[in-house]
DNA sequence: ATCGTGAAAAAATCGTTGAATATTTCACCA
DNA sequence: TGGTGAAATATTCAACGATTTTTTCACGAT
C-alpha cells in the first residue's frame, strides 16, 4: 500500500481536476452529493441523460431555465451556479479570497454560509457560517455526517446530541451524526469554520 | 439507502464511542493512521500482539515505558498520550475548550499545532496550527491527502503545486495531494484551521 | 449550423464468496 | 498482576458476475 489510506479508488485525484470553469462540475458534485442519478436529474429537468452527462462534462450547455431549475433542486442560490468561479483572473485553483467566497444557502434564518474550498469536490466540506445575532435554528436536525467547527469571533449556543453548550472564540466541537441545533443570543454575530464529511452542500 | 452516502461499513458511527478516556483509543487511533497491524507495533515496543491488542481496548494498561515509546514512534508529544483528556470534569465529548487542546507535534520549527476536535476518531483531521513570525517550512511535502485551510488572523505565505499565495485573514484555500510548503514573513503570528483528510496525525 | 435525443458501448457499482490477515479472547505462566 | 501464545473470531481484500450508471455518437429536429 501506498502512503496513508487511499481515497476510494485512488485515481480519484487526478479526475476532480476539471477544464476550465465549468457549472459542469459543480453539477455533478451537488448531484453526486444527495446521491441521485443522471437519470433521475434528467427527468427533473425534462432532458435526456446523454444530455444532462454532457453538461455536467461540459461539452453541452444547459438554458438558464435549466440552471434555474436545478439550483432550486439542490437549493443553492442561482449565483452559486455562475461566475463566482474563476472571476479572478489571478486566480488560482487552489485558494480563495476572502471576499470572493461563494454563497451557499440562502441567507434567511439568520445564517450566512460561504464555502471555503475552491468548489463542491472533495471529501469533506468546509464552510464558513456566519451566524447572525438573534439567529436560531429551532428544531435539532440529524444528518449522517461527521461535523466540526471552530468558533472564529462571537458566542454560538449549540445543542449536541441533547447537551446545550455555550461555544466562545476559539472553542470547537465535533461529532458524529448527532441531532443538533444552535442559536445566537449574542450582539455580535458568530463566525465558525464548520467542516462536514462527506458533503452534503 | 438512507440519509446521504453511508461512511464506510455504517457501524463506524457507533464504534467510535469509546469507554472512558483512555489512552488506548488514541493508540489506536495513531496506529489506524499510520495503516500499521498490532503485530508491528507489537514487534517494536517488544509485547505480544494480543497485549497490544488490550491495551487499546482498554483492558490491559501499558507501562510509562510503553508510551514513551509510543509517542515516539508516532511523533507525538508525550503528554498527548496523558490525561490532557477528559480533565474537565464537565468536559463533553463533543466540544473542546480554547485552552483545553491538545497538542500535536513538537513544537520546533515554530509550528504549533493542537487538535480541534475530542480525539483522534473520524475521517478527517481539524487542527489549529500557529505560524511563528519568521518560521518557515523549508522543503515542499507532499502528502496523499486533501487539505483545507483557513486564515484566522495573521499572513501567511504558501505554496501550493508550486505557486507561492500570500494569505491574509479570512482567504483558504483547499487542494489535494499537492507538494506545499510555507512561510511567515510576518511581525504576527499566523493563525490557521487547517482540515486534513483522510488523517495523518 | 446548433441543440438535443436515444440507444449501443463502456465504465463504475454492488453483492457474493473464499482465502489471507488482523484482532480478540482466554487459559495459563512468571 | 502483568503478560504470553494460540485458538477462535472478525476484518480485509481480490475476483467475479450482474446491475446500474455514464459516456459516446449517429442522427433527427429547429
Amino acid at each position: 500500500m501506498g502512503i496513508a489510506r487511499p481515497q476510494k479508488s485512488g485515481k480519484d485525484f487526478g479526475a476532480r481536476r476539471w477544464q476550465g470553469g465549468g457549472v459542469g462540475a459543480d453539477i455533478r458534485a451537488l448531484r453526486k452529493s444527495r446521491a441521485i442519478t443522471l437519470g433521475e436529474l434528467a427527468d427533473k429537468l425534462g432532458r435526456s441523460v446523454g444530455f444532462v452527462s454532457q453538461i455536467e462534462r461540459g461539452i453541452s450547455h444547459p438554458s438558464i431555465d435549466d440552471l434555474r431549475t436545478i439550483a432550486k433542486l439542490f437549493g443553492v442560490p442561482l449565483s452559486f451556479l455562475f461566475g463566482e468561479h474563476q472571476r479572478d483572473p489571478l486566480g488560482s485553483r487552489f485558494v480563495v479570497r476572502a471576499g470572493a467566497r461563494r454563497q451557499l444557502g440562502s441567507t434567511e434564518g439568520g445564517l450566512i454560509e460561504e464555502l471555503l474550498s475552491p468548489d463542491l469536490s472533495g471529501s469533506f466540506e468546509i464552510i464558513r457560517s456566519e451566524f447572525l445575532p438573534g439567529s436560531a435554528l429551532a428544531q435539532p436536525v440529524r444528518r449522517n455526517t461527521e461535523e466540526a467547527g471552530y468558533v472564529v469571533s462571537g458566542k454560538l449556543e449549540i445543542e449536541i446530541g441533547g447537551e446545550w453548550h455555550v461555544l466562545d472564540k476559539g472553542d470547537s466541537f465535533r461529532f458524529f451524526g448527532e441531532p443538533y441545533r444552535w442559536r445566537n443570543r449574542g450582539k455580535v454575530p458568530a463566525v465558525l469554520i464548520w467542516v462536514i464529511a462527506p458533503p452534503t452542500y
